[in-house]
DNA sequence: GAGTAACCGAGACGGTACGTCACGTCTTCTG
DNA sequence: CAGAAGACGTGACGTACCGTCTCGGTTACTC
């Protein structure tokens, strides 16, 4: 899958349009429909294509949908200023351009919803996001932008998770800059050195 | 689900053992294959019964792992004791208790997985939860225990939402008393008044 | 497939009508698309009923198909009177009716085309029928109606045989009582005691 | 096919050791897996080549099984000696050695399952054949070989009409010199001017 | 103690999706 | 232009599961 390079440049090349079309119609099935009621059929007919062009790309449904969703186009997660409140505020605004959108949902019950042993395999992107966090807040750690004894690995899950949670509450809707920033300076009052 | 009333109804009574052997079926395969690779069949074959006997006890598949995973045995959600620090460890320690379970990542795929309007009906035992967690905090506010000016719907989802955060990454495991103290002590400081 | 008798009763029973609905939209689109052109779908849909109620009864379509075109409803393949002639003539005349229909053809073709270890089991049918064949020849030998030295095997391949040959020559449609006539007649005086 | 007129065109001339190999490679693969289960790619990687080549010297599966396997190199149907025993005989073992073999079964499967207007075009190699018998056998009457009153066109099917029918029944290995003249003796006997 | 109502098991039913496979066509690069 | 590789659409196959239903048979309460 996602084949490095064009390293191999025999036979007929694929059809770049349709992978964009495919993703895009994964997604809009998506949000209309949730995951177990996108079928694959469906989205071969919307992308103008047949299923055996989407199982050339992916290897199952789970699969299209987590690239879909959550490829990562750019590696923003983390911005590096100087101000560790911006930076903050930044990630859980990541976070919640990630996560609070219909669809995520949908492909979080799709990843989940594999076997154990195929799951791992995907999880490695969102475990790097939360590497490149947690190395942010250690560096923040060193300058002395937070407390020196603060566990970051507990402090990274105060940024993604409260997002998640709204978004499994079912109120991804009143994620807003009010909500970041409340969050952002509870969080940073916590960490603060005294 | 309607044993509640038990008016005693004419016919033949349930077999109260199938119960638990269902409920136990479905969590052990649930550990053991994930949401979607769980069929009723299998449930009911090591439950020693049949589909129709599954079906005669829950409406579909997500309501009996709702059911299965999350039952509420008692309404233990919120201690109220006079210190908020022991409450609000006791109410992460309860949110770990229910979400950090294989069980639990597998039931939440099956309610997500839902058509949105089922999904509603379901979340009302989640809202609900919330809502006293909320109310404890809406109460610690008024004492003096944190700050007036913070959003306790966004504190709420400290508690909860960290929790959520590691079950969904894969570490569910170092979710221990260690790291629920550290929790707790980032999230008070942030929230203390000054 | 066919099981024996309703030794076990349990479960709901087939519907029969399915059966008989299954069977007739399965000549039907024989005759009309051949054997290639012939999809469960369109059986299924013409018998108003799902594929999974095909495979439930037939393990392949090539099963079906052998069963549909060539179960043997009464054993009327070997007339036996006390004359010769009529008993070969009434045995052409069986193979003319059970070979010379378009869905015949189909259903040959469909059982050829598997591989040879599937086709085994299905030639049964038509190894019993020779050998009832062969059975009569055999006391039309010992009642001296035809030559002692004939080989009935060799014989019986000449009742059949040309039924098949015209079949596959596309004439089945001259295959009629006078044909019959004739065939039976060079047939008989070559046999026939000197 | 069509490589009969070598009007020798330009650009790169066909690999004519491809036209072996893949015939080779299609006659191998009908006798292990039957018409069905034989596929062109299968045949493109036994031959050592691809699909497209196939593609570019025959129209379509069943027409490469079909050239394949009946491929008339010689047209000795018909041996016109002045002895119809022995002419018979011969056209009895022509029938033989063109059907008895594995492939042949598969081929006519391939032919067969073709939809019906494709199949007459396929069919006239056979139906010629087939006149050139009645041909001889017509000459045999004039001569005052057989019988002025036999239907000549019954007489033919029972010369290629019981190698099918062997064929068919699984049993073309017993289809030896004396099945044949057995099957000769039989037909001529019952042809013969009385 | 006979009825009756609801249970139990087995298994068929329609529906729908999945993932695989083959066919025959097309598109690109290389010889 | 042939050849190899591999994309493409089409469409069938056979499997699996869901949730419903229809049987024969069983168990308790009720009259």
């Amino acid at each position: 899958m996602e084949q490095a390079l064009k390293i191999e440049r025999a036979g007929r090349p694929r059809d770049a349009r349709l992978d964009d079309a495919i993703v895009a119609a994964t997604i809009e099935l998506l949000e209309e429909r949730g995951y177990n009621d996108m079928s694959l059929a469906a989205v071969a007919e919307r992308a103008g294509t047949s299923t055996t062009a989407i199982y050339r790309r992916w290897k199952s449904k789970s699969e299209l949908v987590a690239h879909a969703v959550f490829r990562t186009e750019g590696d923003d997660v983390v911005a590096e200023t100087d101000n560790i409140a911006v930076d903050i505020a930044s990630m859980v605004r990541w976070a919640a351009e990630k996560l609070a959108r219909p669809a995520a949902l949908a492909a979080v019950v799709g990843i989940l919803g594999e076997s154990r042993s195929e799951r791992v395999a995907r999880s490695t992107a969102a475990a790097m996001a939360s590497k490149r966090v947690i190395d942010r807040l250690n560096r923040a750690k060193v300058r002395g932008e937070i407390r020196a004894d603060v566990d970051t690995r507990v402090l990274a899950s105060l940024i993604a998770g409260p997002v998640l949670n709204e978004v499994f509450a079912g109120g991804a809707a009143h994620v807003n800059e009010r909500w970041i920033a409340e969050l952002v300076s509870i969080v940073l009052d916590g960490v603060r050195p005294r």
